[in-house]
DNA sequence: TCTAACACAGACGGACCTGTCTGTTCAATA
DNA sequence: TATTGAACAGACAGGTCCGTCTGTGTTAGA
């Protein structure tokens, strides 16, 4: 079952997969650059993937766990005190991502504007990005903040719009967004008086 | 020069390009789709245009012309008595271009996002929404709000993250950014004492 | 030791893509 | 009337892509 570097063919594949499609996007990646990158054999990636569609249907499910859980949700729980704090810890880490040379850009906004919104996967693309605000609008119930649905799309939006900025190129998108977040936060907060 | 319908070919290539690239992205439109529905023969684009790239740059030369300037700008500017009213309304302006059954999505992101901000088409994306900037960024200025670039580069994200939210399925992304938008317009007031 | 499951290697078909080429038609102009 | 430029029509080459297929090797377990 396990190969050199003790993996599985198919752990290989997705990590390949992984790799690439965050890189250059799943249309420029052929199953045929994965297949050599991976040294596998192309009857194995179609052993494990009946199509290059289910493969990166996996890809998306394993960024979900990589990107939105493992670094986003998990690095921003842990970088606040409080569940306000938390929440605008997104924005670090976000920070930090931008910065990172091998900063891989959104897989699932990617995704989505490369298939179109009625395509399979620019459908699943919509339902990880719905997870994102879900997520946010948990984090935001914990903060006590009112509307915390509708928060979580205002939220969302600086999320989404400071990601295409820094690929843009503009390194300081995250504290830019980071302060109008904060203003945000400040608009939901109970205790405090409307505008 | 001019055929039927008074276009000529190359109006018609590129009145065909624009429809089709705007709608499903650049990657997903061959040039044999384009010269199908535009009547045209395969010499005659090849003629105007040496290769798809180029066919590609005169799309979004003739998308900023057409979204930034024209529908953007002159009916923001059309909407507001005030400077900043003039501002707010590119919000307005965007909440009924989501609206539209024929929402085409954002081109320059999209081109950026489908070929990466290495390649030709992205850089040239990256400039076209440079200038969308640096209209914000004058709109400011004549505002009267202080650092105008500054506050820019944070409305550009307002305006990037609603137009991926409206993708996804937000239909109240633009009030929603509209919110946000006014109070960064607040913040950068300079009769206005800061927070 | 034999067998069954898995993986490797790579040819192949059919569809698509971009860009070139040949040849024809048509309309304006000299 | 003759010519010239532009466009039409479509075959074609060279490449890529996805997915199928055949055949070989390797490993684990009965």
């Amino acid at each position: 079952m396990t190969t050199r570097e003790g993996l599985t063919a198919r752990q290989r594949i997705l990590e390949t997969s992984y790799d690439l499609f965050s890189q250059r996007g799943v249309r420029d990646v052929g199953v045929d650059e994965i297949i050599a990158r991976s040294g596998v054999a192309k009857a194995t990636l179609y052993n494990h993937f009946p199509t290059k569609n289910h493969l990166v249907l996996a890809f998306l499910d394993l960024r979900e766990e990589r990107w939105t859980f493992e670094m986003v949700e998990t690095e921003a729980r842990a970088r606040g005190q409080t569940p306000e704090e938390q929440l605008l810890a997104i924005f670090d880490v976000f920070g930090e991502w931008f910065r990172r040379e091998d900063f891989d850009g959104p897989a699932f906004i990617s995704v989505l504007l490369e298939m179109g919104r009625l395509h399979p996967l620019g459908q699943a693309s919509i339902q990880h990005l719905e997870n994102i605000n879900a997520l946010v609008a948990g984090m935001a119930e914990e903060a006590g903040l009112r509307e915390p649905h509708e928060f979580a799309l205002s939220w969302h939006i600086l999320m989404k719009g400071s990601i295409i900025a820094a690929i843009e190129g503009d390194t300081d998108a995250a504290p830019r967004a980071k302060t109008m977040a904060r203003h945000l936060v400040e608009q939901h907060r109970l205790t405090d008086a409307r505008a």
